[in-house]
DNA sequence: GAGTTTGAAACT
DNA sequence: CAGTTTCAAACTC
């Protein structure tokens, strides 16, 4: 049932087929990818939100282009059945296509691919334009084989439908309109995520484009290295510490990077010192790994990273209470932390090194202690 | 399935 | 920009 998204082939380590959720379109690629940068979509995770319309930041829109077999009516020929569909033709940017002689080929805007999908049958492969470079050229020869289905044989189950009642799909809270696909078989209500509502439909992108420019960009992603995906905003989790689907970074199986300003986050990644565990055990601090990351920059009210620990300690906010205790544990883990590294570098005996973090422990307690009183001292405190 | 929780997106 | 509201999904029972 709660497929992530869609997991590529591969991300999980299977490659196992086709697992259900075939997101919304596999690409095939015609031609080896040149070098690196065409397209890391084979392993990508999948929430990707794809280009529906409009000027990208590269400025190029994006473009499906499919080959045509005859005139007039163009077929999509992507998987082995050709299958016509009549594209409204009015509906297309101007000076898209129009140029429909057999054998050449017909461009079709990137948003208009689920819809291409939802029409034509099951099993045809079709290209998503937004993993294709742009002015990719797919000759009538390459045709491509029959390459495995991403969509299942049952039926069109390309993506997860969508549930929408209130935001007619045309915001971003819709995730097939935010990943730039058409609402298929979804149980939306109002829908105007279609076809059939082209003009609103373009308001709408245009003004989500307008309140955030980059809102149809690929969120997860940075390109290339599977190995440096990062969500590119970071997430603000507050109580889901991260471990839950809640959490974007942890839905895209990312852990969470300076770039999250999630509080508790417990989506780090353990790779690296596996040894330490224990002790981070200990401390409880396994989020001060990412934490520590991210108050390099911030006003993160912590601990100074290295030695002279000294305790900022927030001041009272008005929502304050929660906050200011679990920035409170932060800032402990933080020096905690920052003793053990010190420790370790130091080569000292385990024992020792757990010695130091205690007594480093005993020392914020301290000044913990202290700090409260003095402040419930100057006030009331509600 | 109903009800709750959650955090992104939208709004002010 | 921060605080609030709205929203649909994730989760719980
Ligand atoms: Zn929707
Ligand atoms: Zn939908
Ligand atoms: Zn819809
Ligand atoms: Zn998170
Ligand atoms: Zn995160
Ligand atoms: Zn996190």
């Amino acid at each position: 049932m709660n497929y992530i998204r869609l997991v590529s082939p591969g991300v999980g380590g299977g490659g196992g087929g086709g697992g259900g959720g075939g997101g919304s379109a596999t690409l095939i690629r015609p031609t080896p990818p040149t070098n690196k940068p065409i397209a890391p979509a084979a392993s990508q995770p999948i929430k990707i939100k794809a280009m529906p319309i409009a000027p990208n930041q590269t400025g190029n829109k994006q473009r499906v282009i499919i080959p045509v077999s005859g005139s007039g009516s163009s077929s999509v020929s992507g998987g082995m059945p050709q299958t016509n569909l009549t594209l409204p033709a009015s509906a297309l940017p101007p000076g898209v296509l129009s140029n429909t002689q057999p054998g050449s080929v017909v461009m079709i805007p990137a948003h208009y691919m689920s819809q291409l999908q939802s029409n034509t049958t099951n099993n045809s492969t079709i290209q998503a334009s937004n993993q294709l470079p742009p002015g990719t050229i797919i000759p009538h020869a390459t045709k491509p084989q029959p390459s495995r289905t991403i969509i299942d044989a049952n039926g069109i189950r390309p993506r997860k439908p969508c549930n929408c009642t209130k935001s007619q799909c045309l915001k971003l809270y819709c995730d097939c309109f935010a990943n730039g696909e058409f609402c298929n078989n979804c149980n939306c209500a109002n829908c105007f995520n279609n076809l059939n509502h082209e003009e609103d439909r373009q308001k709408a992108i245009k003004a989500c484009l307008d309140r955030n420019p980059q809102a149809f960009r690929p969120k997860i992603g940075k390109g290339g290295n599977d190995n440096e995906r990062r969500h590119n905003k970071g997430c603000n989790c507050k109580r889901s510490g991260c471990l839950k689907n809640y959490c974007e970074c942890y839905e895209a199986k990312i852990p969470c990077s300076n770039m999250c300003k999630c509080v508790g986050c417990k989506n780090v990644d353990m790779t690296p010192a596996p040894e330490r565990k224990g002790l981070m055990q200990l401390a409880e601090c396994a989020e001060a790994r990412v934490n520590q990351q991210k108050a390099v920059k911030s006003k993160l009210p912590s601990f100074s990273h290295h030695s002279p620990n000294k305790m900022i300690l927030p001041t009272t906010s008005k929502s304050g209470y929660y906050r200011m205790n679990q920035e409170v544990v932060e800032a402990t883990c933080q020096c905690l932390l920052a003793q053990a590294d010190k420790a370790e570098g130091a080569l000292v005996s385990a024992a020792q090194l757990e010695q130091t973090v205690i007594s480093e422990f005993s020392r914020c307690l301290m000044q913990i202690i202290g700090s409260y009183t003095s402040r419930s001292r100057g006030l009331g405190d509600t």
